[in-house]
DNA sequence: TTTATGGCTGTCA
DNA sequence: ATGACAGCCATAA
């Protein structure tokens, strides 16, 4: 199943997140397989075409925000995307996590109350 | 083949 | 609550 390259899969569970929801690197590189290698996920991120469908802006690190990447400035546009999306920052540019990490179990589009 | 890097994570102070 | 350090592993040259 698993070939040379896991970032297709990465990118699937990726594009699996629905709007107004994020989810960690963690998570997702759980989901494709690459539990505990989080950071491979984030540098498949980094790796992304341009022409890819992956809301790579949906996917933030453990703290609830965005990393502030080596590319400087798309942090930023990070942010607006998610904002277009849904997703409440906080004053310091971070989310409620709790709030809005996308549970796969969930992706039905409901709210746990 | 080896070397270097990196959009992370978890723990300690 | 934030700041700092070390560890893990895949991809690219």
């Amino acid at each position: 199943m698993n070939r040379e390259s896991s970032y297709p899969k990465i990118y699937r569970v990726v594009r699996s997140i629905p709007s107004g929801r994020v989810a960690t690197y963690g998570q997702v590189a759980a989901l494709a397989g690459l539990k505990g290698h989080a950071r491979q996920v984030g540098y498949a991120m980094h790796a992304l075409p341009e022409g890819s469908d992956v809301p790579w802006h949906r996917v933030i690190n453990a703290r609830g925000e965005v990393s502030p990447r080596s590319d400087g400035g798309s942090e930023h546009f990070q942010r607006h995307l998610l904002e277009e999306e849904g997703i409440p920052f906080d004053d310091r540019g971070r989310v409620p996590l709790e709030a809005v990490r996308w549970d796969p179990d969930e992706e039905s589009g409901s709210t746990p109350l």
